[in-house]
DNA sequence: GCGGGTTTGGCAGCAAGTTGCCAGGGGTTC
DNA sequence: GAACCCCTGGCAACTTGCTGCCAAACCCGC
């Protein structure tokens, strides 16, 4: 096979490069858009199984915050990361889909055309190892799914981050109260609820998972 | 010209590619490990020339942190953002190079070889995309160069570690100082430092640092 | 206006954290 | 050993943060 071949249409790819999936050993990468990769049903049965049967090592899937939307696309998203994967959210959108299996074949899906999509299918080294290598940035800047999940939880309201803002300023409590314009009971009322939302049991704790969630820029 | 081919070496790369660079007028992107991407030097202010007279209205370089490890080398990267270019340091290694110009033409860099490094200089849209498309994932959750020079960690000894857990926890001063097998006084003496090397004016501050360095594990 | 709920703010007391001060306890240097 | 330095830990005074309690204020629908 030559090193770099494009395929229209993803019928074509599952029957030109549908058995690269089932011979994947060590790891299958992917990064995409949301969960809807295939937009065929069947096709994504197809190569899930494929991917199964052949008992990958290591099978990490990048996506776009996007994927996260609707509750049922959350849910395939739990499912698959219950399932063995390691599900990481990206910062970014991830229009194009993209594949790497081994670190030898790397699937690279293009723009939606009247002949179908095209999707590049590549051995070449210098390509694969830089899709790799570029995945790898993002994946390790990703934030895990699991994490994702839980620091979604708190629903601050305008209040509360007025709150958290001040809080991250540094200043004291009267201080900060003096700047809200409300007393120093409710300031401090505002901050154990805080806490609260935040499942923290210090104001260190509650610091640090402001931090982690990037609350405070 | 075909849509994707490889090239040995890179004095052939700029024989046979060299007038893509100078042809770039909208965006030059480029992620690396450091800035002795060009082992020649003459080479690299070959393209870097061309790139400049090319008047590129966007320069956007990823490096990986090993990138600053030298003095001489983070002076030149902190030169690279002085002449326009936005620099951004990647959590991860990155040690293909990769060049999108345009989002037209991709060039990746593979592995050193006998016959010279290969390169590979594709327009496959499908390929171009799918490259940039990581990149941009990459470049987003990456952290400036300048605020990576200014947040840069304060070095922590395996003590301050160790507090910083505690402190993480939860836990009140005097059970973290009992786990730590420190008095009460000593523990919050280590609290205090670490709040000054954090330059942090209360914990809840000292909690954000260190959440968004990211050094609770 | 009136009774119901919720929110606010003052007070008080307690818990927790902050800091200066000083007395030891190892080291090192001379 | 003496002088020195750095780190430790106890004490104490002080500040700051935490929370239960209650009265006042507010916001509803009636």
């Amino acid at each position: 096979m030559a090193e770099s071949v494009t395929i229209h249409g993803e019928l074509d790819l599952l029957a030109r490069a549908g058995h690269l999936f089932s011979s994947v050993t060590e790891e299958f990468v992917c990064a995409a858009r949301d969960l809807d990769t295939w937009p065929r049903p069947r096709s994504q049965e197809t190569a899930r199984a494929r991917v199964r049967a052949s008992r990958v090592r290591r099978v990490r899937k990048l996506f776009s915050p996007t994927a996260l939307v609707g509750e049922e696309s959350r849910q395939g998203l739990v499912e698959l990361a219950g399932s063995g994967a390691q599900v990481r959210i990206a910062a970014g959108a991830l229009p194009h889909e993209t594949i790497v299996m081994d670190r030898r074949y790397a699937i690279l899906a293009g723009a939606d055309a009247p002949t179908g999509r095209a999707y590049t299918v590549t051995t070449e080294p210098a390509v694969v190892g830089g899709v790799y290598a570029l995945f790898e940035a993002a994946w390790e800047a990703a934030t895990d799914l699991a994490s994702f999940l839980r620091g979604e939880q708190p629903h601050l309201d305008e209040g509360s981050r007025a709150v958290l803002r001040a809080l991250g300023s540094g200043a004291t409590d009267e201080a900060a109260a003096r700047e809200l314009g409300m007393s120093l009971r409710t300031y401090r009322r505002r901050v154990a609820e805080l806490l609260a939302a935040l499942d923290a049991g210090s104001r260190f704790q509650a610091g640090v998972r402001a931090g982690e969630l990037g609350l405070t820029g």
